[in-house]
DNA sequence: TGAAAATGGTTTGACATCGAACTATATAGT
DNA sequence: ACTATATAGTTCGATGTCAAACCATTTTCA
């Protein structure tokens, strides 16, 4: 899984692998309790795209089968973060809501992040990483194809 | 977690995830069983780097805590694809072996998964991904020397 | 309309991950 | 030599992930 220039597809999805372990661990590391990276992109989004949202919804835009995310969602729900409703226009569906509690747990974890990913960029230019990203979106949407297809 | 213009960093870690899920999703698809990536990775180390390694190398080797290591060898043990042996050089410690079973294991499902690569190639050239390689292991390099120090 | 199929969501059960506590052996420092 | 500390590995317990089975509504269409 290590030898590039024999199977560079295995060496490329163990470097991926690789990292998505450690950058997970070190924002995890960052965040208090058992808050996870998934409850924080549930925040984020939430904020972002504006709440709301279906549960399901949810699951796929960060591309996780619903079970996973009715876990999540209790997560953030035990925590006070989010309230789900009664979805009015469809009898089978919740919608989730921000809470107070919520947006500013949001906005402190956001700075607390944003704060350690500084010392990475000494060693990273965001150039470089800008320069990777449209790439990396290719790749992921060839899996996702592949994935319907 | 995915407004690239704003917040490359989370961004970048953003794709790097899902590309993780979706492709590990994807082998594990065609592994027998209940044989993960994980499993399959250790079986290919041993051949690669030769067998012989104890649970600690491999462990470090793919940047995983001991107790994830004693899972995933026990799930190898149990399917007869490694033995381990006391190391004779030092009483606390074991030696991790390949069968004869875990080596045709492995040779089938790298043929397998190679196959399974091959339909990635018409979208996403091969000159492409040795070009992410290096700047991707950069990456890693950076994110694991901040974990240590 | 009324039965069949589709859709949103939860529950269940199996397994993976991993920090912390623990056991056993090895090494260091005096 | 002798205690203190470090190291290799396992066990335990909490939590996350996810397929499959399930329940409740909604849609389809005969």
């Amino acid at each position: 899984m290590d030898r590039p220039a024999d199977e560079p597809f295995f060496a490329f999805f163990n470097e991926i692998g690789i990292i998505a372990q450690l950058s997970r661990a070190m924002f995890e590391a960052r965040l208090p309790d058992g808050v996870s990276v998934p409850h924080f992109s549930v925040l984020n989004h939430l904020v972002r795209v504006r709440d709301g949202r279906t549960p399901l919804e949810l699951a796929r835009a960060f591309q996780v089968p619903k079970a996973t995310m009715t876990n999540t969602l209790g997560g953030l729900q035990t925590r006070g973060f989010i309230e789900m409703r009664a979805n009015e226009k469809d009898g089978r569906s919740k919608q989730v809501w921000l809470t107070q509690k919520g947006k500013e747990f949001r906005e402190q974890s956001m700075a607390m992040l944003r704060e350690s990913t500084k010392p990475m960029q000494a060693s990273l230019p965001v150039a470089e990483i800008l320069e990777l990203l449209p790439k990396l979106a290719r790749v992921r949407m060839v899996l996702d194809q592949m994935r319907d297809g």
